[in-house]
DNA sequence: CTGTTAGCGCTTTCAG
DNA sequence: CTGAAAGCGCTAACAG
């Protein structure tokens, strides 16, 4: 029924080879021919069979993305750059969603030799040791956004200077006692790599340090996740331990909007009692008035596309790290009021 | 270098269609023989080459999802129900995103003919009549969520019936003057179908009518989009033509979100000043406080990748529309204390 | 420049 | 129950 590449080869009176070879644009054919070709091809409504190239060419132009949940805004703006620029380059995107971490397991094993994609992407984690060099021993290219891995390609920001830049402007408007809040300082896997949110404290630290203020081990608390809910739990925990904190640093946007949310459950008014910055600045953010550290989330995706189709073309990607800048964005959620009343 | 089923079915001694039966459970072989390919493959750690397997069987084990924009938390919800049922019945999902009515077109094209997935899904619009037609042809199953279609499979809610339990709830608390946004009246492509912010407005209608209100088209606006500037940009529209609205009804959470930031921008309380509900339910909405019709996104999703599945086994699929139930989640962005002050 | 001929690796009749 | 053989539709040497 479906027209295939003899039909039209007959059609035209030639072999299929020079079919192909139009196809493929492959230069040696003779104008006249080629038209000959293009022709019987519009004639018949031929559209080569991407399975039976794919076998040949051993490849399915198509790249994975994996990611946790499709439920994190940051993720799926990261996506969107990677989509945006894959629909371009004419590839294919299939998303693979980890909810739990054992299906990580058996999607990473599957991928790695399944050729369901010719290049991936992963977000916000690194696949263990073995997986990699099945990878690897596969051809199938891997680059990590929003992770930085020393063993693989990999887009991130400097997630110390964002905390930083986030603890410094809280310092900066006369807060003393400032909270953290991050996700997890250990990957859920045990494998390499710099956790963000880790980075990020890093930088928190780093101001304290410089504002002559001892760190307090006791203003920092984990969330586990980034949710709402576990952000204000998060909150509660950090507000109950007795330190009178007049300001919070959540890891991510996500965390500072549970912060939030508790805080107005208990009647704290934001900025005036308890001043919240947040990180990443996703659309949310700027409905809630939040003060957040920006990142270039589609622009991350946008590179680590860029960087994987490279790879599957061959070509050897030497920079094999990049680093994307962070900005700092003011808004309601830690006013100037602040600095005059605790003065 | 890789192994393929001739090398096992050496190593086991029989036939590669032996190996190929026991790979594809088919019964009709030997406990003891099969033992032995079972044996084989795991010893060569032989995987089969999905690529020759799509060829032979012409398929890609694939589902394409359609969506205009990865920026629409609604559409991201129906995603994620996607990719969930998907996920645990073996399948890939691969996502096309939309964002310009000319991408639509090349897009659909594509997908049309190039057999890049066995069945479709498209979230919130309904593809032209030629391109049904051609999936026809190519026997690419395709199902519409949220978007209601007589000529095929279709997810979708009581638009209707929420659009006049949120203007009810809103009648119900003592406004008389109650505006509504919709996203568009006509589809983007002159195309067959439902239009869910259309119905929405039906809904509303009705409810004013059983009110003994009658309808004023000076209260309805479009935004165009699901944004929160559209959203604003309608409500700026809707409250400076000099109707004395206390209360706007949203066609979706996002709109509501932007009329809330016009209002909080306008000096407006809510719900004092003006109060508001939203359609969807996205997770945003209860952050916001926003009160809102709730649709079952995600099972939205699971749902129409269910009805896919099935079609793309063959089976017939008779109950081609599948209405899913709506629900007011009652939350602070209309209070009842408008109730007392207008009355 | 162009046609012939092998594969790509698996599924699937069709005989035994 | 099992093996041989014929495709699936295209790409890619390899000869002309």
């Amino acid at each position: 029924m479906p027209v295939t590449i003899y039909d039209v080869a007959k059609a035209a009176g030639v072999g299929i080879s020079t079919v192909s070879r139009v196809l493929n644009e492959n230069s040696n054919v003779r104008e006249e021919t080629r038209h000959r070709v293009l022709e019987a091809i519009e004639a018949l409504g031929y559209k080569p069979n991407i399975l039976a190239r794919n076998l040949s060419r051993s490849h399915v132009q198509t790249v994975g993305v994996v990611l946790s949940y499709l439920t994190s805004p940051f993720q799926v703006t990261v996506l969107q750059g990677i989509e945006r620029f894959l629909a371009q380059a004419g590839l294919d995107l299939t998303i693979f969603s980890m909810e739990s971490p054992k299906r990580q397991e058996t999607l990473l094993e599957n991928l790695s030799h399944g050729r369901r994609c010719d290049g991936l992407i992963v977000i916000s984690f690194t696949p263990q040791e073995r997986f990699l060099q099945r990878f690897q021993r596969y051809h199938i290219p891997v680059v990590i956004a929003d992770f930085r891995d020393e063993r693989i390609p990999s887009v991130f920001v400097d997630n110390v200077e964002g905390g930083y830049l986030a603890t410094k402007h809280l310092l900066g408007l006369g807060h003393r006692k400032i909270g953290y809040i991050l996700d997890h300082t250990e990957p859920p896997n045990g494998s390499g790599g710099n956790e963000p949110g880790a980075d990020r404290q890093r930088g928190y630290q780093q101001a304290l340090l410089e504002a002559g203020i001892p760190f307090d081990p006791r203003l920092v608390a984990e969330s586990g996740l980034h949710s709402r809910q576990r952000g204000a739990a998060a909150a509660e925990v950090l507000l109950n331990r007795g330190e009178l904190l007049t300001a919070i640093f959540a890891a991510s946007d996500m965390i500072a909007l549970g912060v939030m949310e508790y805080a107005r459950k208990k009647g704290l008014r934001i900025p005036d009692d308890l001043a919240v910055v947040g990180f990443d600045d996703i659309e949310l953010a700027s409905f809630a008035g939040l003060t957040t550290v920006r990142q270039p989330m589609q622009e991350m995706g946008r590179q680590a596309a860029e960087i994987v189709t490279w790879l599957m073309q061959g070509e050897k990607v030497l920079r094999t790290s990049c680093q994307l800048p962070v900005e700092l964005v003011v808004r309601d959620s830690c006013g100037a009021l602040a600095l005059l009343e605790r003065r």
